[in-house]
DNA sequence: AACTTAATTGAATGATCATTCAAGTAGTTT
DNA sequence: AAACTACTTGAATGATCATTCAATTAAGTT
């Protein structure tokens, strides 16, 4: 026997940047070979080929990114304000102009969601955890009686997930917290 | 002299359906030949290259967006009600799950509007233009005393933008009339 | 009717692409 | 220490890509 010699999550927060900044077709295996410092034999033995690179690294992006949420929202702080910081982390990555903190999901899910099936599903799982993860957030803040309890849960979510997906497609034409704050603002307002 | 035989406005609508449907770089020349009938030479010799196809399909794509706005919003009717089907337009293509009826400017806005400055620019000015004619939807709606005149109509107008990017996104993952529709209802709402 | 000019055609071009593979390397097991 | 197994290496492969171009066709002009 013998390990692989790379650390599997830098790997993939490489090819996961290379796709973010030029997409998936565009990116090439040359640049994910400079992206994750792999040779190409090393990637097709680790990873299948260049779309089992990309599931794998939507999987990291996912990790990270709920790791991320859970340190934000598995506090005893008020959930309504957890939330508040939540999206202004969003408008802030908006205001980065980095494509690097831009969403690998909707991203993605928007090249190549609708061409390919194994991706789509990934996705669609993927975005469904996020929404319930939302979802538990928000029936905190009801048992505390910080927002709405008239509307449902679910559609308080729902709400909340179009909200940042059109949130970070705006940022890209106004890239200005003048802006995007308030946008973010009246997003949360809608829970009251 | 000699004029091209060809149908400009639908040649423009067979590359806009081809990219819609794969994306700007999956989207092969041998693709294009088919999709607008043209053979590469003649793509070449009327539009330059595969780029000047994107940016011309794009401008037919405002085009003939900004004529279905026009006929929606040009009338004497009700600029809520005329607003509404607006937005149970938007639903019912995102019901459709059908790619060529997705919006071609966000779409390629997400896949390469940071990375070509040309189309870039483009989309930016189509979708400011977008903007500016709901911005005028919403003064009439104010003048009739419809909507809530505190709030500023560049502001409800971003807002607004925001939630039909997003409403497309969500779509993509919940094509479902029973979760779009109150989305899009509650958008609307916040006029109000 | 002859000339001019521009569009059309489709095969050819060279670049770049994802992928493969045989040789080399180094841990692990016996 | 010998054998085994799996990872690494990077050049080679064949496919596909966007683009070019010389020949052909036909409309507009004189």
């Amino acid at each position: 026997m013998r390990n692989a010699e790379f650390d599997r999550q830098e790997v993939l927060r490489g090819a996961m940047r290379a796709f973010l900044v030029k997409g998936y077709a565009k990116t090439s295996m040359q640049d994910l070979t400079k992206a994750t410092g792999l040779h190409p034999g090393s990637i097709y033995c680790a990873f299948e080929n260049k779309k089992g690179l990309l599931l794998a690294a939507i999987s990291q992006y996912h990790d990270d990114r709920s790791r991320q949420f859970e340190s934000l929202f598995n506090n005893d702080n008020n959930p309504l304000e957890n939330l508040k910081r939540y999206f202004n982390n969003i408008v802030q990555e908006c205001l980065s102009c980095d494509a690097t903190q831009a969403c690998l999901l909707t991203k993605a899910l928007s090249e190549v969601g609708e061409q390919d099936e194994d991706i789509s599903q990934l996705i669609h799982a993927n975005l469904f955890a996020w929404q319930t993860a939302i979802e538990q957030v928000l029936d905190k803040a009801k048992s505390l009686d910080l927002i709405n309890k008239q509307e449902s849960t679910q559609t308080q979510a729902q709400y909340l997930m179009m909200g940042i997906y059109g949130l970070r497609t705006f940022g890209h034409t106004h890239p200005n917290e003048e802006v995007l704050q308030p946008l973010a603002d009246k997003l949360l307002n809608s829970l009251l």
